[in-house]
RNA sequence: GGUACCUUGGCCGAGUGGCUAGGCACCGGUCUGCAAAACCGAUUACGGCGGUUCGAAUCCGCCAGGUACCUCCA
């Protein structure tokens, strides 16, 4: 029986079962990254989450289309009129084209994301490439009458569109309340009400990304582009919209309002965030500068690292978790996901070498179901995880001569594992990638019986100096009751 | 100040009314020349107080502590 998936909706805050606008396809945004700097374990949890949906609904036979934007145009760094694009500032400091920064860090992105097994997007859209339909947006809403122009500027009008719509729907806020809690307005003078927020600004002269618009030379605002380029390649509405929960407000809540005023209708049927990684209980991020990138990872230079930690450590780290809780990194927590990681795997392989018997005596028929039950709700992967460990125990017994299973039975749990772990968690073995040509593992062999046959003849000085230097090396060397099993470094 | 959320055993983390996920660590055992691995077993838990209920980690109230957003952030 075919589950039907539910997910967490932040509009109505309640999990809602999934059904397309359209049979059988699938229209998915997700926030892609600024690249204006070395990605960081904060930019792995959303592109790991949405990777897991993306996966996890062409399994059930969507075709999905999934555009995630590369934000290149760079977001205001304050509403004051000395406003200056975030990737001209680094430029300057670099002393590099903007477009080179861009260029630098978007491939830094693709590299980390192809390391975590994170598939590509179908659409990858820049920012920067969708001027032309950010400034047309900004004119569908200024002809709807909930946007004005002052100084060569276009800020949306709250006040008015929440007479008609209702701004805050999202993020659960009410505009008097926004109003009280925001003090300052000096230097805000272009805008009617604090509140407003640009969809086209208007560029500085020392401004260097500047485009030509009805109201000025200047850049769009920094919501437009999802509004633009979603609605661009997905339509006027589509299913779901995603990002790191930090988006809720005020970006997501100005893309409904943009859209709303626009278009005259709601775009996104299901909105849904990941929660933040923190470190040490506060959130990991750029302004409180606690961030480790992913490189940092995967080469263990940093001061709160104890060691290297690969890709899918870092990402077996992730969905362990439940994408709408808070993670607490810390080096020993990554130490657990490494070694309950490598065991899992390890499994994983044994299970590729049992022999099937003519019958059963685990019962591992109801696995399957388990494991889409919990990934339906809600994309629960720690409690598909914890199933697969169960089986794990299975496993290592058939494989002990504890138990039998046969060969119906081994088949399925060899599809099973191989569904869950390799197409829909998306993890790897990452050790027989490592382990080299022919030769070096014939060497390897041909060492490790050497040191058999010292054990056969009792000869344990031999045989502990084999192990003892090839351990020293790093490799790692596992008696078996009838030989041995080994792993490179 | 406003809004939302969180507090689970040594650590990380599931779980939303009864059936006490899982991982890592630790302890005991089996196996082994020794070790590793694997397996078996044991131990440790739901922030505090009160309420609802036959029964609450799970629902309600209060208190304490913490986090996020309200400014760029995944």
């Amino acid at each position: 029986m075919k589950h039907s998936l539910y997910i967490y909706n932040t509009l109505s805050r309640k999990k809602e079962e999934f059904v397309p606008i359209h049979e059988n396809k699938v229209g998915m945004d997700v926030c892609g990254p600024t690249v204006y700097g070395d990605p960081h374990l904060g930019h792995a949890r959303p592109a790991i989450t949405f990777d897991i949906l993306f996966r996890y609904l062409q399994h059930l036979g969507y075709k999905v289309r999934y555009v995630r934007n590369i934000t290149d145009v760079g977001h205001l760094e304050n509403d004051a009129d000395s406003g200056e694009d975030k990737i001209v500032k680094k430029a300057r400091l670099d002393e590099l084209e903007p477009m080179e920064v861009v260029q630098y860090y978007t491939n830094r992105y693709h590299k980390a994301m192809e390391a975590l097994n994170v598939l590509s997007p179908s659409i990858e859209p820049h920012a920067s490439g969708h001027i032309m339909e950010q400034i047309e947006f900004t004119q569908k809403i200024l002809d709807a009458g909930f946007a004005y122009e002052s100084e060569g500027s276009v800020y949306f009008d709250v006040e008015k569109y929440n007479k008609k719509y209702h701004y805050g729907k999202l993020s659960g806020r009410n505009i008097e309340d926004m109003l009280e809690t925001t003090r300052e307005l000096d230097g805000q003078s272009e805008k009617h009400r604090s509140i407003d927020f640009a969809l086209w600004k208007k560029a500085s002269p020392e401004h260097i990304m500047h485009w030509k618009a009805p109201w000025s030379e200047g850049f769009p605002g920094w919501h437009m582009e999802c509004s633009a380029m979603g609605t661009k390649y997905l339509g006027e509405q589509f299913d779901i919209h995603g990002g790191g929960m930090d988006l809720m407000f005020p970006h997501h809540e100005c893309e409904i309002a943009q859209n709303r005023a626009g278009l005259g209708k709601d775009t996104v049927k299901y909105w849904m965030h990941n929660n933040m990684i923190t470190i040490g209980g506060q959130k990991m991020g750029k302004s409180l500068g606690n961030f480790i990138t992913l490189e940092e990872f995967f080469t263990g230079n940093h001061k709160l690292l104890t060691q290297p930690f690969s890709p899918m450590t870092v990402r077996f780290f992730i969905l362990q978790a439940h994408y709408r809780s808070t993670i607490d990194f810390s080096s020993t927590a990554l130490e657990a996901s490494e070694k309950g990681l490598s065991r899992l795997m390890e499994g994983y392989a044994r299970l590729q070498k049992i022999v099937a018997s003519s019958s059963s005596s685990v019962e591992t028929a109801g696995l399957r179901a388990k494991c889409e039950e919990a990934m339906c709700d809600d994309l629960n992967t720690p409690i598909v995880i914890s199933y697969l460990f169960d089986t794990l125990r299975a496993i290592n017994l058939i494989h002990d001569g504890k138990e039998i299973i046969s060969a119906t039975d081994l088949e399925e749990l060899q599809s099973v594992f191989k569904l869950f772990i390799e197409d829909i968690l998306g993890l790897q073995s990452e050790t027989e990638v490592s382990s080299g040509n022919d030769a070096y593992k014939k060497a390897i062999d041909l060492l490790l019986n050497m040191r058999l046959e010292a054990k056969q003849n009792k000869d344990w000085a031999t045989s502990d100096k084999i192990r003892n230097e090839l351990t020293a090396l790093g490799f790692e060397i596992k008696d078996t009751k009838d030989g041995f099993e080994w792993r490179a470094p």
